[in-house]
RNA sequence: GGGCAGGUACCGAAGCGGUCAAACGGGGCAGACUGUAAAUCUGCUGGCUCAGCCUUCAGAGGUUCGAAUCCUCUCCUGCCCA
């Protein structure tokens, strides 16, 4: 039993308390794990991951995982770590993200033994009356202990009353779950103390607190975010994936390392090569070992010692002769990336020297291209096409 | 409700009648160097049929040969007072 509580507070920043914790696990009974999660935005990422393989490691150990979706909340915007408000959403939108994030989120915990909850279900349908008295539950001096908020006070930034909601909000979810353990990444760790107190106002046994680190993005100083670009996601491309991160800095891998794929990092590895293995790691994580290997051939082939020719690259159909480069290169971008850029964008790419048939530089925007079956055209750092 | 200060490009922030598509910083993008890493250096960063033209400085009107800059009204925010 000590070896679970070891397990389970491993890669943790912060457990309010392992004595609780044991305490809990005495009970001899499944406990209930409660997550709480906005679906905000439809596609989750690696640093979602962490949390979700948290709970799977609870799932394992025989416990009941509980996956409240924020439907209600997630129209205010937790303003968690935010220095200003967040835009609302409708509640169709956040229903289309709902099913995107579950359906993900099942890549990594078992659906079967997972229960999922709306708190659109008990908040929609609470009247006046009742929201008033859960208000009364707590003090406008202990929701303004919050870092987010008191430091937007001080720099005399608007504080909107419906976000002083958002942490009461989640700790009553905490009483109508009736959780035993809340998780969380670090910025949770104010609202899941809320809904200590309000479970202890309740007369229950107040949860355990579980935070787990917030992932940096690939930028490597933000926290990894679907807002911020910094992100890859859990369905992404093989390749994608792949290349996603390799491009993280190396100051950045033993956290990768242990919070994506769970391994040591062994630092006297050539860091090339240890990045490599964290990508093609995590691909296997996500996709499966084929997938995996054929992502790194390929990554090797366009970047490394390989040869580009042999690389797996999206093809092109092959236009007329003397085809005007501009507006031929402004639609593979929209064709094939999906990629909406201006000509003047695109001009720019051309004059710096970033567009390169077969390796060679073609600087002038006002030039036309004569391609045949096979060339290879790259476009930016990360996108080649070849003519097909 | 009263007083004051503000609303400028992705963000922060200059500009306060012409030389403003708008300084500077951050971010982003590209090039060089590399390990498609980081750091560093350089360039770019509203749009277009690009030596020219078009649409921008909260919104609507107005003054003026000419407005981001002046006036009026409206909307929004912060601070202080009630």
């Amino acid at each position: 039993m000590s070896d679970q509580i070891t397990q389970l507070c491993q890669d943790t920043e912060h457990v309010h308390s392992r004595e609780e914790l044991a305490e809990k696990l005495k009970l001899d009974r499944p406990l209930r794990i409660k997550l709480g999660v906005d679906p905000t935005a439809p596609d989750i990422h690696l640093g979602h991951a962490v949390q979700l393989r948290k709970l799977r490691q609870f799932q394992d150990l025989g416990h009941q995982i509980v996956l409240i979706i924020g439907d209600f909340t997630a129209m205010i915007g937790d303003p968690s770590g935010r220095s200003v408000t967040r835009p609302p959403l409708t509640h169709e939108e956040v229903m289309v993200n709902a099913k995107t994030f579950t359906d993900q989120a099942f890549l990594i915990i078992d659906k079967e033994k997972t229960e999922v909850v709306y708190n659109g279900d008990w908040f929609a349908k609470m009247p006046f009356q009742e929201v008033i008295k859960l208000n009364a539950k707590v003090t406008m001096q202990q929701m303004l202990q919050r870092e987010d908020f008191k430091k937007r006070l001080a720099d005399k930034q608007e504080v909107r009353l419906h976000e002083i909601q958002y942490p009461i909000m989640q700790g009553w979810d905490s009483v109508v779950v009736n959780s035993d353990v809340e998780i969380g990444g670090t910025d949770q760790l104010f609202n899941i103390l809320v809904g200590r107190d309000l479970q202890k106002g309740e007369g229950m046994s107040p949860q355990v607190v579980l935070t787990l680190p917030l992932l940096e993005g690939l930028d490597g100083n933000k926290k990894m975010s679907k807002s911020l670009g910094n992100y890859v996601g859990l369905t992404e491309a093989p390749s994608e994936m792949f290349g996603k991160l390799m491009s993280i800095s190396d100051e950045l891998m033993p956290r990768y390392y242990s919070l994506v794929i769970g391994e040591d990092f062994d630092k006297d590895r050539h860091p090339m090569e240890a990045k490599k293995h964290l990508a093609q790691r995590t691909v296997e994580i996500y996709h499966d070992t084929e997938a995996a290997t054929q992502a790194r051939a390929d990554f090797e082939n366009k970047f490394g010692k390989g040869k580009v020719e042999d690389a797996e690259l999206p093809e092109v159909p092959c236009p007329p002769a003397e085809t005007q480069m501009l507006s031929y290169i402004s639609q593979i971008y929209t064709d094939t990336f999906d990629q909406m850029r201006s000509n003047a964008d695109i001009r720019r790419l051309v004059q710096q020297g970033s567009i390169q048939l077969n390796g060679e530089k073609q600087t002038d925007p006002k030039a036309t291209l004569t391609l045949k079956l096979g060339d290879v055209l790259k476009l930016d750092k990360k996108r080649m096409v070849r003519i097909g």
